[in-house]
DNA sequence: GCCCACCACCGTGTTTTCACCCTTTTTCAA
DNA sequence: TTGAAAAAGGGTGAAAACACGGTGGTGGGC
């Protein structure tokens, strides 16, 4: 049987999910709190088949952690593991070298599926990830094909993201961040064309949907 | 050993955490998606000890399901199992009848402590609850003691709280509540008092930390 | 050298948001 | 039945947010 890493910083449902991929037979060989602890964790000994992946973590999120693996232990599969099934996750953590996406509110039944499937193909991609990923690929003929805007935010453009999360006025990140007002409105406009809204309510909403803030 | 049922929509954590509570030693009697499959499934021959529940649910929520426990079957203790820590939804959901509030990301040990501690003592707070319970209470002297604020929105605040999430202007969602602008005005300005807000950026906070909205 | 992309910055004008103070209608309880 | 709240609609003005069209500097590639 495939062995199994999980890395999820929710205590409770990693060990329940451990005991669940026990219970199916997988051999468990190590939990994780983060990306942090699961590269410090992990050496030639403790390499496992499959790794299953929470996305939004403190410290080292599930793109870093993937994105290292497949640099550093190519061999180790990633199935990611999401509370969302929002498409910008679903495409960066494929791009970032996941196997596989299932979502935290899927049967055993589908883990078990995409486990097995993982470790025989190579890959497992549900109706839900194939159909995010055309409506994907639909969208980028719409734009003429500029595939970059839907994957990476830079550091600057993260860190106003963020600020704009709360009840600061423009004039006040500004000050935060050490740049003038009218650089905020650069940013402001560079994400409401990347991310395809027109309103700060817009902005709000999409960080929280990918992480960017933590609820 | 005291029996448990388990409420939450997200079936594999779920599953995971019967496979937990279970090699604790707890017999699990029947999981439940929502608060509607759970009263569904509940009878005199099924009444467990404790219930974990969940608080957002799509169909029937973690506090409307828990109010109607204590009214119908006061004898089964709810545990509450949430992802977020804020005030509020600690606040509403031990009004609601609630006998304990732990957090997804605790540690196992304390599940069984909690578990253990409702069932003997009839309540668990943890530290996070009677801190969070002792900061309101000195909110509460600020301001005059106004506890009615902090619990429950009505129907068209709860609404116009939705619509506030989106894109549109206030404009907009009066024209989709069919009221005057006006009169949205003052629905914000009420919410703006309410929740200690002072911007729609805090109110579509506020939305999100407390399942106003699901993202 | 030159072009290109990217970042920071700037000015102007419109729309939306927010604060403050006000009237009318409905409701409900003393 | 009166009168005190609560809910709805209203006006004005200032502040913030948004749209659009710009400038100059920096660091690659070729």
């Amino acid at each position: 049987m495939p062995s199994i890493v999980l890395v999820d910083d929710h205590s409770l449902l990693r060990t329940g999910l451990a005991q669940l991929v026990q219970s199916l037979g997988y051999p468990v060989i190590f939990e994780a709190d983060d990306g942090k602890e699961f590269i410090e964790k992990l050496n030639d000994k403790t390499l496992p088949d499959v790794v299953l992946m929470d996305i939004n973590m403190p410290l080292m999120d599930g793109f870093e952690t993937t994105r290292w693996l497949k640099d550093n232990y190519p061999s180790v599969k990633v199935l990611a593991l999401s509370m969302y099934d929002n498409e910008n996750s679903i495409i960066r953590m494929l791009k970032s070298g996941a196997k596989g996406y299932i979502l935290k509110d899927s049967e055993p039944a589908e883990l078990k599926a995409a486990i097995d499937a993982v470790v025989s193909k190579g890959y497992y991609y549900s109706d839900l990830v194939s159909g995010k990923l055309i409506h994907a690929i639909n969208k980028l003929d719409d734009e003429g094909g500029e595939l970059k805007n839907i994957l990476q935010l830079n550091e600057r453009e993260t860190d106003f993201l963020k600020y704009a999360c709360t009840e600061m006025t423009y004039k006040e990140i500004a000050d935060k961040m050490f740049v003038s007002p009218r650089t905020i409105d650069g940013y402001r406009d560079a994400l409401f064309e990347k991310l395809h809204v027109k309103t700060r309510v817009g902005l709000v909403m999409y960080a929280i949907k990918n992480g960017v803030v933590s609820v």
